[in-house]
DNA sequence: TCGAATTATTTTAAGCCTAAAATGTTTTTC
DNA sequence: GAAAAACATTTTAGGCTTAAAATAATTCGA
């Protein structure tokens, strides 16, 4: 058998690219391992925001997006922003209005739109909890460097453009 | 006023550290923006497993785990790996038996164990949704260089070690 | 201006997920 | 060897999540 060069691309006899099952291996291990990270670090925080707050997860969430947003938000943005389904969001609010720690109206402008915002004590309450939050997420990250810690931004940040790219090829 | 030394760590009059509200803002966004990164691919694969193979994710990283391990998995081992709870895996393994995926039988050791694998027709449909997943996780991460890709790998696997330790510690 | 398309939200049906309690089994300890 | 501890799994109750269909309101275009 001849010796064949160790080029990555295969070519067949006459010269022509061929399909070849490529090796995708360190990215698929790439993004196990990113999995691996959001997974633990998120499963962590749930566990201490219910045992410290008795608080869910998503409901820090959302009032996370609205503690930034004076203003209110729509229902909408609110889906966008946290890259949930908006039957998600209606579900979530609803269940947060129930318990006192947002409010909710019909836009003046356009029936369509509900607008939410923090109440009082949905602002307090938030505020109590972002604070321990924080250092959570410090205690957790503490062993990286800052330079990791930029260099892990830098590097997210080019992967978030590649998927939205590669997403937005796929559903235009 | 004097001027006051620009250092980390305030001390007060009596030299004792203080407790001052650090600034762990960096980490923040690193952790939201990781957590970005993660939904986003997570939805587009989703989204695509959906849409090619009408299968859900969980089932499919369910399927997963199982083809790396043809003698089969304790639903223990199920749950460890993937980072879910016991009874979610009872749900999960229930309806995959149901159409045929999954073959589930008590061990002949221990009355309490249940060993699950991969049936024939499992194990095929797999294969041929691994194939095809594996190219969208490459162009997700198309736009990254193999040294990015090395880089990640590493800073990811140290911000992984940080984190276990770090939950380690609240609970030992 | 009227109908069509678009937009915002809700509803529906099904499945996913968790924490905690319950059940049954095995191992440990005295 | 019996009680206690540990273990594997299931059940329970409730909440989260999605995709798709339905509802309602606005905007656009001829």
């Amino acid at each position: 058998m001849p010796p064949v060069s160790d080029c990555t691309e295969m070519l067949d006899s006459e010269t022509k690219a061929v399909e070849t099952p490529e090796d995708h291996a360190e990215e698929l291990r790439l993004w196990l391992r990113l999995l691996t990270c959001t997974t633990l670090i998120e499963g962590e925080v749930r566990g201490r925001l219910r045992q410290r707050f008795d608080v869910t997860l998503p409901r820090f969430d959302l009032m996370a997006q609205l503690d930034k947003a004076p203003d209110g938000m729509t229902l909408s943005d609110v889906s966008k922003r946290m890259m949930v389904s908006n039957g998600n969001v209606t579900g979530l609010v609803e269940r947060l209005v129930e318990s006192g720690h947002l409010d909710r109206r019909t836009s003046e402008t356009d029936r369509r739109v509900q607008v939410i915002r923090l109440t009082k004590l949905g602002r307090a309450e938030f505020r109590r909890m972002a604070a321990e939050h924080e250092t959570w997420i410090a205690d957790l990250f503490g062993d990286l460097t800052p330079k990791d810690v930029r260099e892990l931004m830098r590097l997210l940040a080019k992967t978030k453009a590649s998927a939205q790219k590669s997403a937005a090829r796929r559903r235009p």
